[in-house]
RNA sequence: GUGGGCGUAGCUCAAUUGGUUAGAGCACCUGGUUGUGGCCCAGGAGGCCGUGGGUUCAAGUCCCAUCGCUCACCCCA
């Protein structure tokens, strides 16, 4: 052990302890009953994923292409940053599209990307992703938001849901100009970041956090009022919808998505309480993007994700570190002696093959000891077990609650039924 | 990739202006008369003070380096 190199996880990545992994079944166990609630179905994804894949959809020049991605360089393979480049291959692959015109599908799992750690930020985090495809229907894009609403509302998570469209290939490129147009007037006033994404991602100018650029882009032309018709008309419906919802939201005309891919309706549900990661939950539509990946023509998608660690947080936030119930143990078997210890030891297998779950000491400690241990585990009764109760097929069964404790008969079948 | 903060027991943290065997709480183990949990009491175990150099009679404490964690920038869920 003395001179033994200490190994510990990866930067970025993180064990989920017994104690924690209650709370994210809990999100699990909500976000699967919601989704289904909206009729979507869980799929399951492969991790890796041919590199070719997510250079193809979520944009080559993107920060998560160019430089997050864990490849096998050699094998041509990629872990993949993100679940919608995946669901679509599948959906492709499979012909989901033929199967049933409007599919709605879910996954949940983890992603890797090569980021610096931060606050509610891993290079192994984990999503959950609903994508509907082969639906333009604005309607879609209310019930999408709908149902990321309801799961925040039923996880008690309060976030704000900001909205705003991005266009489509036939009005972005002229915005695009404008606003291209717009910098290069102001441009030595504007930060260095900024000068630099003028050229790589001009839209992300207008979402910058310094104060003296966010000044200047206040009068900088929005998206959403250089809008196609149909783009115009399909955003109004979608505000529409989600004002006869009742949902809550604003239109924030700066708000622009990271990856290529996305068109029309972008998303996001933020959040004051995780520092600088504000985003818990964020999407959008991206109806070019099943095509240009060899699926059906003009077939439309949209989807969102959430993420899971920065919703565990917000979780802890609001219930505290209040222990979740650990699983309950129905039975400790407290024996004494190794011919007590030999029958405990038979019976308690019978009784988990008959459903209760059995806790047994096998170290020769003390009653007492073992009384404590049972107390710890949480159990609803204690079965003790000496010479005394080994000569006479009875037990001691020690309702651990404080009531009175009682003989019982050393069968399974029996004691099965009395706990 | 760039900055800031922090590294002492499993966890949360103490340790005077550098000074002798580095402490506490929680957790853990064993006891508190025969074989009975929670509360209480007593005892025990558990640390190369992140690592490596340096200064000094003397370093957990000061200096340098290095590694790690963390927050923020970037980017994103």
């Amino acid at each position: 052990m003395g001179n033994t190199v200490k190994i510990q996880a990866l930067k970025g990545f993180k064990d989920i302890l017994p104690q924690e992994v209650a709370l994210w079944r809990q999100l699990e166990e909500k976000a699967r009953q919601i989704f289904e609630r909206f009729t979507c179905e869980e799929i399951r994804l492969p991790i890796l994923e041919e590199t070719e894949l997510f250079a193809r959809s979520i944009g080559e020049a993107t920060d998560i292409v160019e430089k997050e991605m864990y490849t096998f360089v050699d094998k041509k393979v990629t872990m993949r940053p993100e679940a919608t480049a995946s669901l679509l291959r599948a959906y492709i692959e499979h012909g989901l599209h033929v199967v049933k015109p409007v599919q709605r599908l879910f996954t949940i799992g983890p992603m890797f990307r090569h980021e610096r750690p931060q606050k509610g930020r891993l290079r192994q985090f984990h999503q959950l992703d609903v994508e509907v495809l082969g639906s333009q229907h604005p309607r879609v894009d209310t019930e999408l938001m709908a149902m990321a609403a309801t799961l925040l509302d039923e996880l008690s998570i309060p976030t704000s849901l900001e909205i705003n469209s991005l266009g489509c290939p036939a009005c972005r490129p002229l915005y695009r100009e404008k606003l291209l147009h717009f910098i290069e007037e102001r441009k030595d006033s504007l930060c260095a970041d900024c000068r630099r994404r003028s050229v790589v991602n001009p839209l992300r100018v207008l979402d910058c956090k310094v104060e003296s650029c966010r000044a200047q882009v206040e009068e900088a032309p929005s998206l959403v009022e250089h809008l196609c018709a149909e783009c115009a008309e399909h955003f109004a419906q979608v505000r529409g919808g989600l004002e006869q919802l009742g949902i809550a939201h604003q239109v924030n005309k700066f708000m622009v998505r990271g990856l290529d891919y996305y068109c029309r309706t972008t998303f996001e549900f933020v959040t004051g309480d995780l520092g600088a990661q504000a985003a818990v939950g964020a999407g959008g539509r991206y109806d070019g993007l099943i095509e240009s990946l060899g699926g059906p023509k003009g077939c439309p998608g949209i989807g969102f994700a959430m993420g899971m660690e920065r919703l565990v947080l917000l979780m802890q936030q609001r219930q505290g570190e209040q222990a979740v119930a650990a699983p309950g143990v129905d039975l400790f078997i407290a024996a004494m002696g190794e011919r007590a210890v030999a029958r405990g030891f038979a019976l308690g297998h019978e009784l988990r093959r008959l459903g209760r779950s059995v806790a047994m000491d096998y170290e020769g400690r003390s009653l007492k000891s073992q009384m404590k241990q049972a107390n710890k585990a949480g159990a609803r009764y204690a079965l003790i077990i000496g010479d005394d109760e080994l000569a006479a097929g009875r037990g001691q069964l020690r309702p651990m609650g404080g009531e009175e404790q009682r003989t019982v008969e050393l069968h399974a079948a029996a004691l099965a039924a009395s706990i």
